[in-house]
Parts: structure tokens; C-alpha cells; sequence
DNA sequence: AACGAAACCTACCAGTCGACAGGTGACCGA
DNA sequence: TCGGTCACCTGTCGACTGGTAGGTTTCGTT
């Protein structure tokens, strides 16, 4: 069994750089080679753990599903508030996931498919969570399946903007003024 | 002067087939030799006219930059609702700027100065049409400031929901639900 | 002590990449 | 008509890509 830890182990450790690298180069740019390296592996030594890169690449996606897989009535929208500023300060993972979907829009990528259902089960959670919270009208009038894309827009649009210019754009204080233009709060 | 037309008209058919490209691979995954298969030219052909891959990416950023150069003070919010819905019977536009700006934050890309300059710019000009339309308040309270980059996230984040799964995302309707968010027209 | 599997290696491979060098033909102004 | 520039070509290069084949070492189990 301590055979079993130690892979499992190396194959987070894998993983691990695979999402630095990817952040760094993109999933086109990231060659297995490079990974490895920053494992102190040879590129076939990785492949004994994951035999093509498009294995490597759904062990990342795993690793974001299994990030972002908390219950979701259990969410709330200061809970959302407070994960932007949580991911505020981790540039390297909101890199990692921006530069994925970016590229998961050209044709035929390993990830579009991920990322298609994916959003369309966010856009589901998020609107389940604003009809939990405001019921079927927001404050301003709309109803939570029309205002959850613009939620989880807004999510995405803010972190490309904080990226590019950590410096110009405040990411968490940007979200909570969307927050607050979905309405105030019942509290 | 007919060779100097011909040369640019050549030239302008590459920034072409290379936004294609780009649409479907990606900037790291467009190979200059299918770009130039694509306007029926041998690689070194290609490189005739532009002498690096980073050239023809320049050429292709200003290809946008001349899109979007309309001046400032004319634009208007429901001339934004108009772009909008424009570009959603353009998807292969679409496609490549959400395609490039995905790559562009990964380090060292050529393309991240070009937005991040983009950005900013952009940021001040929806700020300076929002002050022009309702003030230096928002119905809402928010300031034009803190507004835009809201705004250009809206778009953004809208535009990659739209491309992964058009036939469940109406993206034009989205954003015109998020202009009402912003406030009432003040008609 | 023997065995088998897991972990990792060296050695290759064919294909692709962007780029460089140097040539050829067409057109154009003098 | 001549000289030159432009538009393109063939040929070639070294670096790198993901992937395959086939060893060797390490180690826990029996």
C-alpha cells in the first residue's frame, strides 16, 4: 500500500506542475518535457504515470472540479464574494483555468467540453443559489436563471482585466459593486 | 503603384486567413505554413510579407485596433447593445479575440501588452461614456469609474459562455439585462 | 529467497515548427 | 531595353513535439 501512496503522491506532484505550467505557457505550450522537468522526471518517466497529455490534462480538470465542488445550496452570494478574494490571491491558479478556457474555444480542444458543461452547470448552481436568497425576482427585476450568466460573466471578465493589470483593477472590490447592483440585500 | 496595391492586398488577405487560423487553433497553435496554405502560398511565401510570426500577430492586433477605434464621446449605451448583437452573427471574430486574449496572460505572450494597454484604454472610454450618459452617479449609485470595468467584464465573460455553448447562452439579451441592471435609461 | 509489479530510464522515431539562404521570374519606371 | 525591386519559390536547418519500445532498478509480498 505505501506503493500505491508514493504514485498517488507522485502523480499529485505531476499534476501539480502541470497547472504551473499551463498557467505559464498555455495547455497548446506546456509540453510534457517541461513538466517533467519540474518534477525531476524524464518525459517518458512522467508517461509512465499518464500515458498521452490529454490524460495529463483531465487529471487538471479533475483537480479544478474537485476545487470548486462544494454543495450548492450551501452557497451564498457573501460566500461567492469571498472566494474572489480568496482567488485574489492565488494569480497562479485563476492563470492556470483562464488560460485553459481561453483556449478552449478554438476548434476541437480537449477542454471545451469540459468547460461547456461546466458552465452550464454553474450558471444552474449560481441561479439556484440567487433564488435561495432573493427568490424569483431579484431586487432590480430580473429573475436568477437570467441574472446567473451575468454573475458568473462578471467572474471571468474580472479576472482576465486582473491578470493583465493587477494593479489597475481591483478584482474582490469590483465583484462586491456587482453584488450590490443585483440589489441590496435582504438582511 | 498597381505592385504596391497588390502587395497590400496580399497582405491583407494573410491577416485574414491568419484570424481564421487563430479562431481555430490559437495563436501557438497557428503554424505560418497553414496560414499561408489558406491564401494559396508556400510558408516562405508568407514570410515574404511578414517576416516573423509575431509580425503577422502585430498585424492582426492592428487589424482589431482599427475595428474598435471608434471615437469615444460618440458612443452610447445602446450603441454598445448594437455592437453586441453584432457580434454575435460574427462568431469567428469573436472566436479569435477571445482566443488571443485567453493566451495573452500566460508569461511572455506577445499579445499581453496589447491588451493590457487595450484594457485600460477601453476601461476609461466606457467610464467617460457612462459620465456622459447618467452623470457622475449611477442610477445605482456606483460611479462611472468603478462601473466600466464591470461593463467590459460583462462583455467579455459573456462572449466565452456564448462561444462554448451558443444555443443556451442569448448573449445580446444578457447584455442588455445587464444595462438595466446599471440603472433606467433616463429617456 | 523468489517473484511480480510499479517506477523510471535510455534510445528512438516521424512529424512539425519558425527561420535562413539563395534563386527565379514578372513587372515597372527610366 | 535595361536595371531593379517585388513576389514568390526550393532547399535546408536545428530545435522540439508527443509517442513507442524495451530495458533496469527498487521494493513489498509471499
Amino acid at each position: 500500500m505505501n506503493a500505491r501512496v508514493r504514485g498517488e503522491e507522485r502523480r499529485a506532484e505531476i499534476v501539480r506542475a502541470a497547472l504551473e505550467v499551463i498557467a505559464e505557457r498555455g495547455y497548446r505550450g506546456a509540453s510534457l518535457a517541461a513538466v517533467a522537468e519540474r518534477v525531476g522526471l524524464t518525459q517518458q518517466g512522467l508517461m509512465h504515470h499518464f500515458p498521452t497529455k490529454d490524460a495529463l490534462l483531465v487529471a487538471v480538470l479533475q483537480e479544478r472540479d474537485r476545487w470548486d465542488a462544494v454543495p450548492d445550496s450551501r452557497w451564498r452570494v457573501d460566500l461567492l464574494a469571498a472566494l474572489v478574494e480568496y482567488n485574489a490571491m492565488r494569480p497562479g491558479i485563476v492563470q492556470t483555468f483562464s488560460a485553459l478556457l481561453g483556449e478552449s474555444v478554438t476548434d476541437d480542444h480537449p477542454a471545451r467540453a469540459f468547460f461547456s458543461e461546466r458552465y452550464t452547470r454553474v450558471r444552474a448552481s449560481m441561479a439556484e443559489m440567487l433564488r435561495s436568497e432573493y427568490g424569483d425576482r431579484l431586487p432590480n427585476g430580473l429573475t436568477p436563471e437570467r441574472t446567473a450568466p451575468l454573475l458568473v460573466a462578471v467572474m471571468d471578465g474580472l479576472q482576465y482585466q486582473w491578470l493583465l493589470d493587477p494593479a489597475s483593477v481591483d478584482m474582490p472590490g469590483a465583484f462586491r459593486d456587482f453584488l450590490r447592483l443585483l440589489g441590496e440585500r435582504p438582511d
